[in-house]
DNA sequence: GGGCACTCTAAGCGCTCGCTCACCTTCGGC
DNA sequence: GCCGAAGGTGAGCGAGCGCTTAGAGTGCCC
């Protein structure tokens, strides 16, 4: 985590590891573009000219158009991740901590539900070395849940006859919420965060 | 529902309906192609060669590839609220019926899950009015999961704080199959049907 | 058995795509 | 004040795209 990065609200912002500032601007301009309208359907043209600079200049800073879906999966995935484990490394029973996990990450599909539709549904345009790459980070994130999910389930905090199936449904759950939130509707990420950290608690039965 | 255009197994084929030949071909060619790669992805020659067919061949049927999108998420998604529309008006209590509701569809999506992952995720690649069209069905598909758990509730047999953005996690829940699901994996689509069927009872804590 | 509707193909048009290249500007170091 | 590196632009290349067109093969009706 760096410094202020994040504000208390929805939309932090999250690139500022990335520089220089024309590199940035492409990347977030990128993200807007793929997340709009599709890897496939965004054009080289398109991504520069919402960064106000010329075609080529994409260019300079990226090798090609899919470098920049590269750079983008693996930093939404990193950020996702790290949320994720704060809420599973937390003090607390496995409940708070499983309720927590899912508030936040649910927190952040909505909230940065641009970046998170590319990261989650643009993966298939990646080449295999990279894809390869971001499938690793993907059971990281599996691999938390099951955690968080079998301390609760040997404390007997939980009863879950399927754990792997389980922990995929509550991955499920939250990550398709990437798909539906519209920042229009009528939910806050808030909101839809703490729906959803009750009804996973429900799943797995959580009984303290 | 026609005649025997379904197995009891995993994949029918459920293009009975559309014909001559030569246009089900391409149909159900453009099918794996937008599953497999996405619709901006995929050519229009890959189709017409899928289907043993010359590019041009393709025009004969559809007027534009868009078409052939518009025609298969239609088609996809009154199967799929026909499969849920049995399971609502269905006999039983309100838990039997939502646990077959939600055991039937996600079996269509992990069954179908090419057919599926074309329905819910190239609905941006079309235009306006089609775009609505679809839209509208997917509303339905909303309408009869709510009632089922609105039913549920006015029996006593639910205990649900929230019946619309459960509604919406339900749905969420089953449609997430689509993304994930793997023919090569270690679950039958049964399987997860069962599993799933059983997690919505848990979310809607069903008590008969 | 001639005419016609239907189905399909080979060739290719016009366009836009990802990406490159030659050149221009800005700026810190000496 | 000159110089090289870094960051930018305008023009455009080669390729592949969606789609069209001219014409050939085939079967059915009269």
């Amino acid at each position: 985590m760096s410094t202020a990065e994040e504000t208390a609200g929805g939309e932090p912002q999250p690139w500022g590891e990335v520089s220089p500032d024309a590199a940035r601007r492409l990347l977030v301009a990128a993200v807007e573009a793929f997340a709009e309208r599709g890897y496939h359907a965004t054009t080289t043209r398109d991504i520069a000219g919402r960064a106000g600079m010329s075609p080529a200049a994409l260019y300079i800073h990226y090798k090609t158009k899919e470098e920049l879906l590269h750079r983008i999966s693996r930093i939404g995935h990193e950020k996702a991740l790290d949320v994720l484990r704060t809420a599973a490394d937390s003090e607390g029973t496995p409940a708070d901590r499983l309720a927590e996990a899912v508030r936040s990450f649910v927190r952040w599909h909505a909230g940065q539900h641009t970046v998170a539709r590319v990261v989650q549904y643009e993966l298939d345009a990646l080449g295999p070395d990279a894809r390869a790459e971001i499938v690793a980070l993907r059971r990281q994130n599996d691999a938390e849940v099951r955690r968080i999910i079998q301390d609760g389930v040997a404390a007997g905090d939980f009863d879950v006859p399927d754990v792997k199936g389980t922990t995929v449904a509550v991955l499920s759950l939250c990550i398709d919420v990437a798909r539906w939130f519209n920042v229009n509707g009528p939910r806050t990420p808030d909101e839809v965060g703490a729906l959803y950290a009750d009804l996973v608690l429900r799943m797995v039965r959580a009984t303290k």
